[in-house]
DNA sequence: TACATATATGCACTGTTATGCATATAATAC
DNA sequence: GTATTATATGCATAACAGTGCATATATGTA
């Protein structure tokens, strides 16, 4: 019941629901959703963590990244539904189409270490 | 997508959410959603105008009576896949057993018309 | 060690939402 | 006409949510 609200509450934010149409395309770290959405880095975390915290999302670390997608085997029956009825409304909007566009070319803003170390580190990959 | 948000939102909230749970069971005026929920007038006014314009009820007249019910007809897809979730978490849900409990015996507070107009008009019955 | 980078978070400010109270509106009774 | 009732709404206020800025934290580099 209130888990119900939080749900709803987080899923009534323009912000929240383009972050979720991202992730539906791939697992993100929050400098590329920050980049594809242009928003604030700090804005990004944020979103990022209300969606983890209501349990769409699950994160996991790799190095200096934080690397968020969705949770399908943790995430109860509800939330899938959810997803699901959204991921339509998504697709034909224009909004996230853009979005999802710009998430194709997001690279982390400084390419020092891209150059040193490892494509499966940096920029993040598909889990 | 703005549509989407407005739904959330609507949903975002425990009081609405309890006005839904009512309805599930039947055919609500106004003053019946006030007394089964223990909440002012005003609020119980305002939380179905809030779940009408998304588009989840819909309104007759009757008299003095405002009468709101789930507009299953004129509902979208994804609108009644939402409720149908929902249903299940009401159900097992203390607080939503006990406003459905109230609801049975709710009855508009001055029983002056009631001894005089047909039953149809007053209380309010299930469409 | 010092420095750089990605992410998280405390704080302040702003805009939004919820709600009680009083009052307006509409239908009905007399 | 006036009075009564159910509902709707304007206004004020209080609570909450969103966000930028600055800074803290954690990890990695040299």
């Amino acid at each position: 019941m209130r888990d119900l609200i939080k749900i709803y509450k987080a899923l009534s934010d323009e912000s929240r629901l383009r972050v979720l149409n991202l992730l539906l395309e791939r697992e993100c770290c929050v400098c590329e959703v920050m980049q594809a959405l242009e928003i604030s880095q700090s804005k990004a975390s944020r979103m990022l963590r209300a969606l983890y915290d209501v349990g769409f999302l699950k994160l996991r670390k790799d190095g200096l990244w934080s690397l968020y997608s969705f949770d399908w085997e943790g995430m109860d029956a509800h939330l899938k539904d959810i997803l699901e009825a959204n991921r339509k409304a998504f697709e034909s909007n224009e909004q996230m189409r853009m979005d999802r566009e710009r998430l194709k070319t997001a690279r982390c803003e400084d390419t020092r270490f891209a150059t040193k170390i490892s494509r499966t580190q940096f920029p993040p990959k598909t889990s």
